[in-house]
DNA sequence: ATAGGGTTAG
């Protein structure tokens, strides 16, 4: 289109050309066409509309990330003869807002406010966007309530449904986040997606499964993006059951077409121990991203099926997708749930050597991770010294891991002191230390650890294990009563144990912490949340159905035993996630091979 | 003339 449309200085007429003019700013896709434009502008005298037209078409989205549009458009901007409007005062704050430099946008904002211009509702949407890509960029502490206040103080109405959901996602405060969403007068679909995506990423699956609910009796359809929004959620959580009704909504409403919402529904059959049905969304997709190819990688990785991952990753390649770094987390995440060491250092080469990208963080953390778990403590810490970065708590606490393996205690404090210095009130680097310390018998560093948290008011993480039955979570907590059958589990624990030990079950009671006698530590294993949960199933339900376990710790050694005989002797196909990868028993054998 | 909400990661 463009050029050839553009009028001729020597025989302009206004009037005639106006017309074709703004088509053309509307329809042209290239800088050079821009600077034509530009040109013809400035040639031909035509006033501040045609200005703003101009600085709209060079800060859009698809411009300004292929060339150097926005910059140009700011040249243009700081050029005015006039006062620029609030229009263009607009355009210029949206552009920056979705560039690389969000921070631009919000001193641009700034200026504006010295230059005693007011600013509006959109103002205020554009200036949002930048402060939340701002707080994802770097680790400022939120904009919001400066943001928050100064749309108060400019007469933005609470009724203004743009500019308030837009500030629930501004992904600090989530108390205040949820007072606004109740606050607000009106509410539409884009204010409850907000606020169930904003529970999701600030990972509080329950707030937003509670809210999706609501939403519904509130009478308001969910669209692609709820789906979305509510999908990370239920694979969180492992709720199965009601990702299975979203995605037969998904099918009814012709939502599966939609890349994403395809890709939200791998990830939550992955996250939910469903890997099959995980691989057939995949098979049945027809247009697929990095992100899918990314999702079912890691998917597989967590199922511990490496070889599957493997070769997923050698026909993304066949097929010319650019893997990328999260690719790269998967296919390493899945070598070292298979203890592949081998296979872990090609990809950790070939990441660099072919394809170019640098290892992060999380990449040296799975390979410390595999290395540890293949008792390769020496070329562990090797790593880590050549590493361009400051070993983060993942790196050390492989690190840590890879120690106990190795029984490698000395160095397993040393390592321990670091976490702790990190995360001084995580209280799962106690735990170890105090574990570390019982399992050599030295009771009165044990008992020192324990005055020591006492001291820093930090409580043990009680392990908690969650089912899902008739579109309900069930949630057990290590010797939980409080469950209305709780008196039919523990008989039914009884029953248990009497047939394991028939069966030749001796309890694992190395890891128990306290200096207790071995019945006494026998008991202590016995209600584990884990196994309570187990039983509760085992109570309720007689079908063939797998039962499906997500515990919120690492399942325990003992556990890990009586599950595996459940499996056997009950005749039950048992399907547990811990908070590192699945674990599916079945006749006797668990699926990750006693590998992790 | 300009707006709000989305997926993968030890």
């Amino acid at each position: 289109m463009a050029a050839t449309i553009i009028p001729n200085s020597t025989h302009f007429q206004a009037n005639n050309h106006l017309h074709n003019l703004s088509f053309t700013l509307q329809s042209c896709s290239s800088l050079s066409q821009a600077k034509q434009i530009h040109a013809c502008i400035l040639r031909n005298n035509l006033d501040e509309h045609f200005y703003a037209k101009l600085l709209l078409f060079c800060t859009t989205t698809a411009m300004s990330s292929t060339s150097n549009a926005l910059d140009y458009a700011l040249l243009v901007f700081e050029q005015l003869q006039q006062e620029p409007n609030i229009f263009m005062w607009n355009t210029m704050i949206r552009g920056y807002a979705n560039s690389n430099y969000p921070m631009r946008a919000v001193r641009l904002y700034i200026r504006m406010r010295d230059r005693g211009m007011l600013p509006n509702n959109y103002t205020f949407t554009f200036l949002i966007k930048a402060c939340t890509a701002m707080s994802c960029l770097v680790n400022c502490y939120s904009l919001g309530p400066a943001v928050h206040a100064q749309t108060i103080v400019f007469g933005i109405p609470d009724s203004d449904v743009h500019v308030y959901t837009s500030l629930l996602n501004i992904s600090g405060d989530f108390d205040v986040a949820g007072k606004l969403f109740n606050y607000m007068p009106i509410k539409t679909l884009p204010t409850w997606n907000a606020m169930i995506a904003g529970y999701a990423q600030s990972s509080r699956p329950s707030e937003a499964l509670a809210l999706f609910y609501q939403m519904q009796l509130a009478g308001v359809r969910p669209d692609e993006i709820t789906v979305v929004s509510i999908l990370p959620s239920c694979a969180q959580l492992g709720a199965l059951e009601l990702g299975e009704w979203v995605h037969l909504y998904v099918k009814r409403n012709k939502f599966d077409n939609n890349t994403t919402v395809c890709n939200a529904i791998i990830d939550m059959y992955a996250k939910c121990g469903c890997i099959d049905k995980a691989m057939d969304v995949f098979k049945g997709m027809r247009d697929r991203t990095v992100v899918t190819w990314n999702t079912l990688i890691s998917g597989l990785a967590i199922h511990g099926q490496a070889e599957e991952a493997i070769a997923l990753f050698t026909k993304m390649e066949t097929k010319g997708v650019m893997p990328d770094a999260i690719t790269f987390v998967g296919l390493l995440n899945a070598c070292a749930h298979a203890g592949s060491v081998d296979k872990a250092w090609t990809y950790f080469k070939d990441m660099q050597m072919v394809y170019g990208i640098q290892p992060k963080i999380e990449h040296y953390g799975c390979m410390v991770d595999v290395l540890g778990r293949t008792r390769h403590l020496n070329e562990a810490l090797g790593l880590i010294d050549s590493m361009p970065l400051e070993p983060n708590s993942v790196v050390l606490g492989s690190l840590l891991s890879a120690c106990r393996i190795c029984n490698d205690s000395e160095l397993g404090e040393k390592v321990l002191e670091r976490l702790m210095q990190l995360e001084p009130l995580n209280p799962g680097y106690y735990v170890l230390l105090s574990n570390m310390y019982a399992s050599s018998g030295r009771w009165e560093d044990v008992t020192r650890v324990r005055n020591l948290m006492k001291s820093r008011g930090i409580g043990k993480t009680p392990g908690c294990s969650s089912i899902e039955m008739n579109n309900t979570v069930h949630e057990f907590v290590v010797g939980d009563k409080t469950h209305p059958q709780a008196q039919e589990i523990y008989r039914k624990l009884d029953e248990i144990s009497l047939r394991l030990e028939s069966a030749g079950y001796v309890p694992d009671t190395s890891i128990v912490l306290f200096d207790l006698d071995e019945e006494e530590k026998a008991q202590n294993l016995s209600v584990h949340s884990e196994k309570l949960a187990v039983a509760f199933a085992l109570l309720n339900t007689c079908t063939v159905k797998p039962i499906r376990v997500v515990k919120n710790l690492r399942v325990c050694r003992d556990c890990h035993l009586a599950i595996k005989l459940i499996s056997k002797e009950y005749g039950r196909e048992i399907v547990l996630r811990d908070c590192n990868r699945f674990h599916h028993f079945k006749d006797g054998v668990c699926s990750c091979k006693e590998f992790w």
